[in-house]
DNA sequence: ATGAATTAGTTGCCAAAAGCAAGTATTATC
DNA sequence: GATAATACTTGCTTTTGGCAACTAATTCAT
């Protein structure tokens, strides 16, 4: 079946479940496109941007504006909406609830909640969170508007996390087989097993509770990190976040003491080249192998810690 | 925000996408009540399952049976669709598309179609494909009919689900710590690093797009193989696929002309000895440790690969 | 087997919902 | 200062949908 298909079959069904949520509104004591517009505008107040009016109600309603003057009317004449004309313009009228309408809001988003938490109680716990998870990426994704990217540090299956998104990516974008991911691997297993909190650390940028990057800081010796396993996904690129996360790591690093800050990276990995490049790092050495099944050219890069504390 | 607000956000968001995209009944010829019937009636069709009655038309349109009934003569008259009664009941009438219904059903269809299409065409191909699988993952739970479960081998991005996966289950459910996280990358990278495609494998069990369970042989001597890293979901389990991927590790095994499948578990999975009992293995020594942070009891198992080619 | 109940669908009647066009008051534009 | 545009309102109309009474076929209970 097609995504399209997939979409519509969704669609299909979804419309249906709507329509059984929306059910509530018959319990109401107002005819089912006042409650409509009661919720809408409850909803509104609630928002912040508390009152609206009329002609972006209907817009969102998708309510012809007579129609819905008559509604406003209605709901006026019952005391559970006021109008006052705009100061700045005496055309627009901006709606609000009163007490009473919100009152009456109130009962209809309990309602609407009722009807919602019966639709999710049947399920087991993890499908719920699952379905939750599941709609409100959907919803991000469709809105738009993305989140804050936050960074944290590492909690259990991020290392498996670092694995699998390093073989998927650098597998699909330079052809990088399994021998990367095992080396990949094998970093995080050293990581987690020799963990030294007080100077190494781990980030994890995430996203609408996504993950979308990482970088990691390791002890090399005794006075020198090393910055590994930087990965953004590519969901979040050009964001700076790239930029962020080695930072990050910089300033942790010479927090720590540490002298100098190493990475080991390729020649074809332009993006991130140019961050290390950008935030100070040399380039000291250049190593062609293949041991990724594909040829490829290492290179070392240094950060000397102690010069310039503070960037160009 | 709650989960159930989370919830009734994205239906009020999505009911106004789902308001927009079938705005394209408007541009067809008939009025939208008739719309919705022909394009109902033709979904059916095209399920396999062909016709159906006007009671379960109007139990899954919502539409009252009276009002019904005169959208089905309009449709009628039209020559859209046609009504036998059905031999084993007189009372039914099997409704079904005529050819020109057919027709107009084809060109309905294929404006949804192009409607939902440009809802998913602004979108960068990768968020697409995660709003799909994001409303497709929706579905399935709130449909509840679960999809069949699918074995494969490995591919790039699984032995870092297989990581996360133990790390977040074993952490969850009995505490173990990061320790035993890195003991399973340390196993997968291994496994990368040496596969022998002919001596060993990784099985991968999916349903509906997702990981659901996993399974390793690998070489553990000349004639021995060993079973590693055996992990369920706990939304799949309960049905037997832990069974399943046991016995396709002792089928593998045997095939591959290994003496003795061995493996090592601890006494508190108790779900995992049972089947390792019920499959033939026995028990053959157990170690109290505390590797994952936590006291522990691990235990060897083993099975004859050369008596009882088949069970008991 | 036969009358009562049930199911599937139809018809008549009516009210709610919604669309359209013309109208008013206010503000913006040239 | 006329013209156009915006933000509604009002009058009139059609469409949509709900309810109850009805027919026809079938099932159930005794």
């Amino acid at each position: 079946m097609s995504r399209i298909d997939t979409v519509r079959g969704f669609n299909r069904f979804y419309t249906r479940r709507i329509g059984a949520l929306q059910a509530h509104y018959l319990g109401s004591p107002f005819p089912l496109p006042q409650a409509r517009v009661l919720y809408e505008l409850g909803h509104r107040g609630q928002g912040g941007g508390g009152s609206c009016t009329a002609s972006e109600l209907g817009a969102d309603l998708d309510l012809d504006l007579g129609y819905l003057s008559r509604l406003l009317q209605g709901l006026k004449r019952q005391n559970l909406v006021t109008g006052e004309r705009a100061q700045h313009d005496a055309r627009h009228v901006r709606l609000s609830l009163t007490p009473k309408g919100k009152r009456a809001f109130a009962v209809l988003d309990e309602a609407s909640r009722r009807a919602t938490g019966e639709m999710l109680a049947p399920l087991p716990a993890r499908r719920r969170e699952a379905l939750v998870k599941a709609l409100q990426k959907a919803h991000a994704i469709l809105d738009g508007a993305k989140g804050e990217i936050a960074l944290r540090t590492h909690r259990p299956g991020d290392m498996g996390w670092v694995v699998e998104r390093h073989g998927v990516l650098y597998q699909e974008e330079y052809g990088w087989g399994a021998l990367f991911e095992a080396l990949v691997a094998d970093i995080v297993a050293k990581f987690l097993r020799d963990f030294d909190p007080k100077r190494e650390r781990c980030w994890i940028a995430e996203r609408d509770g996504e993950r979308i990057g990482s970088a990691f800081v390791v002890k090399e010796g005794r006075d020198i990190a090393k910055l590994r396993l930087l990965l953004i996904e590519p969901g979040a690129r050009g964001e700076g976040l790239g930029k962020r996360l080695v930072q990050q790591c910089i300033d942790f690093a010479r927090r720590k003491g540490y002298r100098k800050l190493v990475l080991w990276t390729h020649a074809n990995l332009t993006a991130a080249r140019a961050i290390y490049t950008r935030l100070g790092f040399r380039l000291v050495k250049s190593e062609a192998h293949r041991q990724f099944g594909v040829p490829v050219v290492g290179e070392f890069w240094e950060l000397d810690l102690k010069r310039e504390p503070r960037g160009t």
